[in-house]
Parts: C-alpha cells; structure tokens; sequence
DNA sequence: AGCGTGACGAACT
DNA sequence: TAGTTCGCCACGC
C-alpha cells in the first residue's frame, strides 16, 4: 500500500506518453516537492512495476542517469530505444525533444 | 558564488 | 530487527 506521494508520482509518469521521457524535476516540480530524491527512491522502488514506466525518467542531464533492473543503465537504454527514444553514447538523442512537459 | 540536480540516507514505526 | 518514507546537503557548471 504506497503512499499518496507514490501515487502523484505513479500519475505523473504515466502521464507520459510512450516514446517520450521526463525528468526527476519535473515530476518533483508536478508534484509541488522540493525532494527530486524522494521521487528517485519512488521510481526506484518502483512499487508500481510495470505500470511505472520507470526507464521513461531520466535527469535534466540527459543522460539515463541511474536504473534498478536487469542489466541496470544498459538495460535501461535499450527499453528506451524499444519505446521510440533514441540515445547516443548513453545520452538521450533530442532530449528535449522527446522530453514531456506537464506544461501541455 | 549561486542555483539546480540527485535511483540516497537517516529517522520513525 | 527491518522496511518504508521524505527532505536536506554536497558536487558540478
């Protein structure tokens, strides 16, 4: 049973359409919390497992930043390509071209 | 020097 | 004890 907090994040990024990406600041930025590492530990955790497009977030970096899973930011990269997301030397390709704004 | 980011750490139950 | 939750501090540019 996950807290509200879980929830918004849950909302957030399935918000997010497939072939695009989000990042920790605008989830927390969603979400009115000034702990991004709040929302790094709820992904992380990612109680939501395959609802929870957890490979979908990444830093503002641009780069896939960190992943809990198979084969970890390799793992993650590849998901990232299957959904649409092109990346290139571990960085995402047209970052922000393909990152979503809770704006729209 | 200041602002922003971060898949954590420490505290509570 | 262990598990879970939420926010501050440190590093980089």
């Amino acid at each position: 049973m996950p807290t509200p907090f879980q929830e918004e994040v849950y909302k957030a990024l399935s918000m997010v359409p497939k072939g695009c990406v989000t990042t920790y600041g605008a989830i927390a930025a969603y979400l009115g919390t000034q702990a991004v590492r709040a929302v790094g530990t709820a992904v992380g955790k990612n109680p939501y497992a395959p609802k929870v497009p957890c490979h979908r977030v990444v830093p503002v970096s641009g780069k896939i930043g960190n992943y809990s899973g198979e084969g970890g930011v390799t793992r993650k990269i590849a998901l990232l390509k299957e959904e649409g997301v092109e990346t290139v030397a571990g960085k995402i390709d047209d970052f922000e071209h393909v990152l979503y704004r809770y704006d729209s």
